[in-house]
DNA sequence: GGCTGCGATGTTATGTTGTAACTTCATGCC
DNA sequence: GGCATGAAGTTACAACATAACATCGCAGCC
């Protein structure tokens, strides 16, 4: 799937993954920031702020505010635990924080279920094209919209 | 720029070209919706349907409600009049309505100068990039986030 | 003329997503 | 203890988007 290897982590494996990545990074790991990691990990589709901030607080007790989840996902996102579905208005957590990509998103318009894939080349293409035209480049969003294999 | 030669409308020409697309697909061109689309285009940079709104009731001297320039901005989009750019949650006017492209969007971060190339190359190796995970695309969103050639 | 059907628009309300400003809490350091 | 710092909490609000229902205007028909 992806051009070049690279480890996929998953559960306990993808949160230590992300602490690692966190930490290195000079940012703390808190248990409210591994509380919002592991709650976006636990959907199996983009997940909103809102989304996150209400499973949190299901598995808390309390009532946590979008407001501090918006807070941990921005700080994830710089960090590259995270990554922004821009045509959805939601979040994903990397599957693997320890290496850098602009990414391509898969967005089934009927289940939400979207797919990750990594192609270096294409997102290279698309960087010079927009250079080609004087433009500097510095986060392309690829996404597609579409029917998953399930829903097709 | 484009990959192919188009005719790239512009001002009254633009609205005309508009005009007679939106009527090819069986739809009215009210004046509410020429005042929506010229508001649009007038603009230099993608507008929020807020924006839009305002700018119509300015200069019709009333209120219009967000809720119908939604309403327009939709069958336009649905129509290729108007594209949407998801990562602004904006939308710009089409320069040519007249013929169908994936595009993509140019935006910059400093001053929302957003440029908007046709590079069908690209788009057509994203789309089979899709279609060889088993997923069925139906509309690429391609979007560059950077610095235009003036900020830079 | 008056009735009816229909598409466009208006109106009001509400839901969703995102930020801002300020407060409180916890921890480490002096 | 007192203080600095960064994290998290709280409240308020701004921006983006949709839903439900009312009204208007016009064409077709009786």
């Amino acid at each position: 799937m992806a051009i070049h290897d690279h480890h996929e982590h998953a559960g306990n494996d993808l949160t230590r993954a992300a602490q690692t990545t966190l930490e290195k990074s000079g940012e703390q790991w808190t248990s409210m920031r591994e509380r919002v990691f592991e709650a976006l990990a636990g959907f199996d589709k983009p997940a909103s702020a809102y989304d996150i901030a209400e499973a949190v607080s299901k598995a808390e007790g309390r009532r946590v505010a979008a407001n501090s989840v918006y807070r941990i996902l921005d700080l994830f996102v710089g960090a590259n635990l995270v990554r922004r579905v821009e045509s959805a208005n939601a979040y994903v957590a990397n599957a693997h924080p320890d290496c850098l990509h602009d990414c391509i998103f898969l967005v089934c318009d009927s289940c939400g279920q979207t797919t990750h894939i990594d192609d270096d080349a294409i997102t290279k293409t698309v960087r010079s094209a927009a250079k080609n035209t004087g433009f500097s480049p510095v986060r392309p969003v690829i996404e597609v919209r579409g029917k998953c294999a399930d829903c097709d």
